[in-house]
DNA sequence: CGGACAAGACGATACGTACCGGACCGTGAC
DNA sequence: GTCACGGTCCGGTACGTATCGTCTTGTCCG
């Protein structure tokens, strides 16, 4: 394999890591993620063009770094206003309430269109690539779901989620369907959809239980 | 816009559309999506690069006609043989057990190493590319999602499946989990997965009808 | 101490390769 | 005669590598 040698880390420069995230993710915006190009992120980051093929292997590699760094400074940024720095799923004690909650706000996250492109390329990078996919299931989106197994868990303790679930798979029953709706755009993914998948999931399809 | 222009299409050689099909679809197979060029293609089919870019706006399009092709040819296939011609989803009155069925035979096609990279690489561009995905989803995925909807509405009207559940909705928390997993390689994909989901579905979550 | 020095990451640039998308042939079928 | 065909050549762009001189950092000797 191509061990893909990353020199002496400890002598890395820091500003010009900043800077090429910062033009990856702004040219992706701009330019859409075909069109950004290595040689234009380094241009734009004022930055040799080795010096982004020294430390990463793809222009992929590249935007999952960036987008990384952004969400860690998001969280720290939460952590220190909210203080609490949690960051967990609400529990009311009415899971469906807190289920709505969360999943509107993740559609309106989806539908952002300033994160939309890089997320979209992000993504397809990863269904094609699977040591990108795996990097970006384990570092974004795994962090994300287990946020749900831990309230659907708490649901099983308290008495609201059936006993004999497992909260892995239910979560996908959950997120799944807004997911396939984003990734694919078969139909608008609206609130009223989120709050639809919610209440199906919860009460089944079945006439008789 | 761009109209790309198609010349005469009466004129056109069926031999060389095949050509190009067949080494579309061996090349994306053997190199990937990614390593496939037009003008390997080109090569490959025995054709000159230029009757690519005469009928076809981008490579990706050449790969979703090829899948066309290849689909129609087998559901005649199918048709031959079948003798009814439907390729419908089985009544037997249960309905876990028709949707297991049915959902099995996805994930046996979605594991299969063959058709796995052309599918993943259509799929992923549709994700980027709006116009390719809606393509995509008009002629290959929503036909199949109807096949769905269908066997729901019958489920209904039969009393198996409540009255107030739009069939649309429910198709997708289905099948949204088995793409979900497929596409981001999250967990394993298998008959087991695909039970449980059916069963989740059906059930529900909740404890208390 | 502190200056010399090696190591190595840096910005920059030049290079050969690959593919793009199109222009342009001569050929052959209708 | 028309026009799509296979094939070839073209300018342009981005790739990934190599190499330059510069700058920073850590070490060692006086």
């Amino acid at each position: 394999m191509s061990p893909h040698r990353t020199p002496d880390s400890s002598r890395r420069s820091d500003r010009s890591r900043r800077a090429i995230h910062e033009a990856a993710l702004a040219l992706v915006g701009e330019v859409g993620y075909a069109r950004t190009t290595i040689e234009g992120i380094a241009a734009r980051a004022g930055v040799g063009k080795q010096t982004i093929y020294r430390w990463w292997p793809s222009k992929a590699a590249v935007l999952l770094d960036a987008f990384l760094d952004m969400a860690a400074r998001q969280a720290a940024e939460a952590d220190a206003s909210g203080g609490g720095g949690e960051g967990g799923i609400p529990d009311t004690g009415d899971l469906a309430t807190d289920l709505k909650l969360v999943l509107r706000a993740t559609v309106d996250e989806l539908n952002d269109p300033a994160t939309e492109a890089p997320t979209r390329a992000l993504t397809a990078e990863g269904v094609v690539d699977p040591v990108l996919g795996a990097q970006f299931v384990e570092s974004l989106l795994e962090p994300q779901l287990q946020l749900y197994v831990t309230r659907l868990r708490a649901g099983q303790e308290s008495g609201e989620v059936r006993a004999d679930v497992d909260p892995r798979v239910a979560v996908e029953l959950l997120v799944a369907p807004l997911a396939h709706r984003w990734l694919l755009r078969t139909l608008p993914l609206t609130h009223a959809y989120a709050d639809a998948v919610v209440d199906h999931a919860l009460r089944g399809l079945s006439a008789r239980g």
